[in-house]
DNA sequence: CGACTCCTGACA
DNA sequence: TGTCAGGAGTCG
């Protein structure tokens, strides 16, 4: 579940589940896993207490005793499950790695994809790539975005899946702020006016603060009518009733309102 | 920049 | 059987 209101949503299971808690065993069950977490590594992570769990964009990172942190990126269909040591029940058959805790819990990160990337980083470095900033952070302003998007040629829909632009924000959400904006996702970034820049932004803050609202459980189809445009291609749009249409960008879906767009090209 | 890759499951 | 999927690192 990616974007940041779903990692956001599991950050805090994974906070309930094992701030304060100490490791008793990681279990890796699946090669791709393994890259990051090598039988090896995920040994030394035994008898590491577990202090604060943060979030930065679609990360989550798991601070250390010794630390170091265990860094976790879910990708497409990563989620936290829960469950106990001693659960005799079937482990679900996409369960990746299994922390345990002293406590008799654990923490199990289920992926049927196993594109999830788990890793250990020293604690001296910085634990994410160069992230931008939060989605939903004061410090994703106008100006910053502007300053961003400078000289991109690329259209905006794809600079704002570049997380060094704007951290959290993901092929789902990128659509829906755009509708929200009215902006053409096709535009080339750089060629956006400060209003129609700062409009993504106040967009972008009001589409993420809405999923964090719901839970941020968007898999589950959970506020009214699910989402704006994404995924629905071929139905009426919202707020003006045209064919909501689907294009290609760097190889991901994109949806929108041609008529919303074209509204706003004309003000 | 785009293309390709890592994996598996769902669906046409 | 083939295509597509909510992500992102790497490569040309």
């Amino acid at each position: 579940m990616p974007e940041l209101p779903e990692v956001e949503a599991a950050a805090r299971i994974a906070r309930r589940t094992a701030q304060g808690q100490v490791v008793k065993r990681v279990r890796v069950l699946h090669r791709a896993q393994r890259k990051g977490l090598s039988d090896r590594v995920a040994g030394s992570l035994s008898g590491e207490r577990v202090g604060s769990i943060i979030r930065r964009g679609k990360y989550q990172a798991l601070g250390l005793s010794s630390g170091r942190w265990l860094v976790v990126h879910f990708r497409m269909t990563g989620d936290w499950a829960v469950r106990r040591v001693g659960d005799t029940t079937p482990l679900d058959a996409h369960a990746r790695v299994v922390i345990e805790f002293a406590n008799g819990s654990a923490l199990v990160l289920v992926d049927a994809r196993a594109l999830a990337t788990v890793g250990v980083v020293a604690g001296a470095g910085d634990p994410f790539p160069r992230l931008g900033p939060e989605a939903n952070g004061k410090d994703f302003t106008q100006a910053w975005l502007h300053n961003r998007l400078t000289g991109r040629r690329g259209a905006i829909k794809v600079a704002l899946l570049d997380q060094t632009v704007v951290a959290g924000v993901g092929n789902i959400y990128a659509s829906e702020a755009l509708w929200r904006a009215r902006i053409d996702p096709r535009v080339v970034a750089s060629t956006l006016t400060r209003a129609q820049v700062a409009g993504v932004v106040r967009a972008t803050k009001a589409t993420i603060a809405r999923a964090l609202k719901g839970g941020g459980r968007y898999s589950q189809g959970t506020y009214e009518g699910r989402f704006a445009v994404y995924d629905r291609e071929g139905e009426p749009c919202r707020r003006c009733r045209a064919t909501i249409v689907r294009i290609v960008q760097a190889g991901r879906s994109t949806y929108y309102c041609p008529r919303c767009v074209t509204k706003e090209k004309r003000r």
